[in-house]
DNA sequence: CAAATTCATGCAATCGATTGCAGGCTTAAT
DNA sequence: ATTAAGCCTGCAATCGATTGCATGAATTTG
C-alpha cells in the first residue's frame, strides 16, 4: 500500500501545527480556529486527498466505529436482510460492521467473541438463539455494550428486537382452524434456540384457546435436513394423525416437504404446511410455502439504532422492541383434505 | 466498556518493561527473551487476561489484518457461501473481513472504497461484477492489493478467481443439445456485468459450434424481477420460437418460472429452463431448477488465500485461478415437446 | 585471565491522530 | 492607557503497542 497523506503532511503545507489541522477538520472543534484558517486547511486538506487514519484516531480516542455482528450462519436465508439492515444504519453513522459466524458452536463464539474485542470493537449485535445465557452474562460483566436481533430476552441485561412470534403463530393456527384443521402437528426447532422454545410455548397456548389437537416434536437444528429426518421419522409411524404441520421456520418446513414427497403425500392436498420467517424465495417453493413475515431488514434497523444510540448516550433505551409479523397464505395450506 | 489489561499492566506486574513483555508475547521475537523470563510472563499475562490491542499494533506495525470485502448485494444468495469461504481463510489467518454492499452502485463504490481504505484494510476482495475497469484501475494506482473473484479478469493487474463459465454453458447446451432442443434462448443478464458478458459470449460459441438456432435477450439486472420482465415481453411476441431457455444466473431463471407461469406455460413440459450457479434452493423450485454448480465456497477460499499470500509476501500468485463447475440436471429441463 | 562474543533486558522513538494547557495577540471595558 | 477578557494557535502528552539501539551481565574464546 501507498503511504498515504497524514496530518503532519497538511500541517506542513499549511504551515501550521497538526492540531491546528486536526481541530479545523472535525466539525466540532472547527469553531476553535478561525474561519480563515478553516477555509484554507480544508482546501489544502481537499487537494492532497487526505483522509484520516481511523486506526490512529481509535486509538486516540479509544473509538474504533466498529461494530461486531455475531450471527449463526450468514448461509441462513434470514440473516442477510438482517445484516443489511444492521450496516445500512451503521454506514450513513460512520461506523462499520465486522459480521461473525458462529455455526452455533460455543467454542467458535468465544474465540469470535475475543477476537472481536481485540479490535475494540465498541458494541455487539448479537442474532444468535443459541448464546448461552452464560456468555451474554459474560459480555456484560466485561461491560460490553450490546444489543439482541431476533432472540428472546429475558433475564438478560440486554435490550432486543423482536418480531411478534406469538401473534405470528397464533395467526397461522387460526388459518388453520378457519380451514377446518383439528388435529396439528408443531415441528419444534431445539429448546435451545431461544425463538424455538418461544414459539413452541405460544404454540402450546393458541391451540389451547383454540380446542384444537395437537402433537410436538423436536428437530435438532432449524435445518432443511433435520426438519426432513424430524419429519419422517414422524410419519413412519403417526401418518395420518395430524391434517396440518406448523413449522418452527421455513427451512424446516422445507425438510417438511421434502418427507412429504418421499411418503408420497402432498401439501396441502394430504397435509397442509406452514413455516415461519418468509425467507426469500419461499414463493417459489414446490408448493409456495405459507409462512409468518418477519421484517428482518427493519430488526436489522431498529437494532443499530438502538445500539448506536446507546453507545453515543443518546437516549436511554427500551428494554424491548417487539415488531409486527403478517401472515402471508400461499399454496402450502389448504383446506382439510376429506377422507 | 471497560478498560482492558495492558502490556503496562502485564509489565508492572511482572517487575519487567513492556518491550520485554511484547517480545515474550509474540512468537518471532519470544526468542530474543529468556526462556524463564518468556515462561513468567506468558503466565501472568494469562492470569492477567491479557489480550493484545489490535488497534494499537496495526498503528505501529501498519497493518490492521483486516480486509475489506466487496459484494454487489449481501442479499443474493451466491454472495454468502463466498463470504463465508473468505472468512474461513482469514479466521484462521487471524485477519478478519469488512464486508460491504454497493448494490452496483459507482457512487456508493465510491463511498465505501474511501471508507475501507481509511480503515487502513489490508487488502480487498472484489466480488462485484459491475465495478468498471476505471474503478480497478484507481485501486491500482492507489497500490491496493486485491484479488477479484467470480469476474473476469481480462485488461486488469490484479489476480481473479473465477468458475469455468464457458464449461458450463457448453455442458449446458450440449444437454439441451441432447435433449432434441434445436432453438434456444438465451437470457442474458446486462453487459456491463463481467459474467454476464462471459456467459454470453460462451453462448453463442457453443450454440454454433451445435448448429442450435439462437436468440438473445437482455435483462437488465441479475434479479427475479429483472428476468421476469424480460421473458414476459419475448414471451408476448415470440412466444413458441424456442424449446428451451437458458438463463444467465438462477435468479433469472426463476425470473423465466414466473413469466411462463403468467402465459399459462409450464416448463418442462413446454419449454425447458436452465440457470447457472445451482443457488440454495435451486432445488426447491417448482419445478427443481436444472443449472450448472459453480463452487462458490471454494471460490471465496481461493481469492482469501491468494490475497493473504499476497499481502505477505509467500509466492507469486498466478494470474488467474479457473475453478470446475457441473451441470446439475433436475425437473426444469426435459425433451422438446412434441407439437 | 583478558578480550571478544553472545545474551537478556531496558530506553526511547514511533505510528497518526486528539486534546488539555499555556501563551501571544487582539479587542473591549473602565 | 491599563487591565481584563476573549480568540487563535502551538506545545506536548497520550492512546497501546513494536522495535532499533545501547548497556551490562554472562559466557566463550584464545
Amino acid at each position: 500500500m501507498r503511504s498515504r497523506v497524514t496530518l503532519a503532511d497538511v500541517a506542513k503545507r499549511a504551515g501550521v501545527n497538526v492540531s491546528t489541522v486536526s481541530r479545523s477538520l472535525n466539525q466540532e472543534t472547527a469553531g476553535q480556529v478561525s474561519k480563515a484558517t478553516v477555509k484554507k486547511i480544508r482546501k489544502i486538506a481537499e487537494e492532497m486527498q487526505y483522509s484520516p487514519n481511523t486506526v490512529a484516531r481509535g486509538l486516540r480516542t479509544r473509538k474504533s466505529m466498529t461494530i461486531g455482528v455475531i450471527v449463526p450462519d450468514l448461509t441462513n436465508p434470514i440473516f442477510p436482510p438482517i445484516v443489511r439492515g444492521v450496516d445500512s444504519v451503521l454506514f450513513s453513522r460512520g461506523y462499520s460492521a465486522l459480521v461473525v459466524n458462529t455455526d452455533n458452536n460455543a467454542e467458535i463464539e468465544n474465540a469470535l467473541f475475543d477476537s472481536l474485542m481485540e479490535r475494540q470493537v465498541d458494541g455487539l449485535i448479537i442474532a444468535t438463539g443459541h448464546t448461552e445465557r452464560s456468555m451474554i452474562a459474560k459480555y456484560h460483566n466485561q461491560g460490553v455494550r450490546a444489543v439482541l436481533v431476533n432472540r428472546e430476552a429475558s433475564g438478560v441485561p440486554y435490550p432486543s428486537i423482536i418480531g411478534d412470534d406469538a401473534a405470528g403463530i397464533a395467526a397461522a393456527l387460526e388459518h388453520l382452524a378457519a380451514l377446518g384443521h383439528k388435529k396439528v402437528l408443531h415441528l419444534a426447532g431445539p429448546t435451545m434456540l431461544s425463538t424455538a422454545s418461544v414459539r413452541s410455548t405460544a404454540f402450546s397456548n393458541t391451540s389451547k384457546r383454540l380446542g384444537l389437537t395437537t402433537k410436538i416434536i423436536k428437530a435438532t437444528a432449524l435445518s432443511v435436513s433435520a426438519g426432513e429426518i424430524a419429519m419422517n421419522k414422524f410419519l413412519d409411524t403417526y401418518a395420518k394423525s395430524v391434517t396440518a404441520v406448523l413449522a418452527g421456520n421455513d427451512l424446516l418446513a422445507l425438510g417438511v416437504f421434502h418427507a412429504l414427497r418421499q411418503h408420497g403425500l402432498r401439501a396441502p392436498q394430504d397435509i397442509s404446511v406452514i413455516g415461519f420467517n418468509n425467507m426469500p424465495f419461499s414463493e417459489d417453493f414446490n408448493p409456495s410455502l405459507t409462512t409468518v413475515s418477519a421484517p428482518h431488514f427493519e430488526m436489522g434497523v431498529e437494532s443499530a439504532r438502538l445500539l448506536i444510540n446507546q453507545i453515543e448516550g443518546k437516549v436511554t433505551s427500551p428494554r424491548k422492541i417487539t415488531l409486527p409479523v403478517t401472515l402471508v397464505i400461499r399454496e402450502s395450506s389448504g383446506p382439510v383434505p376429506k377422507k
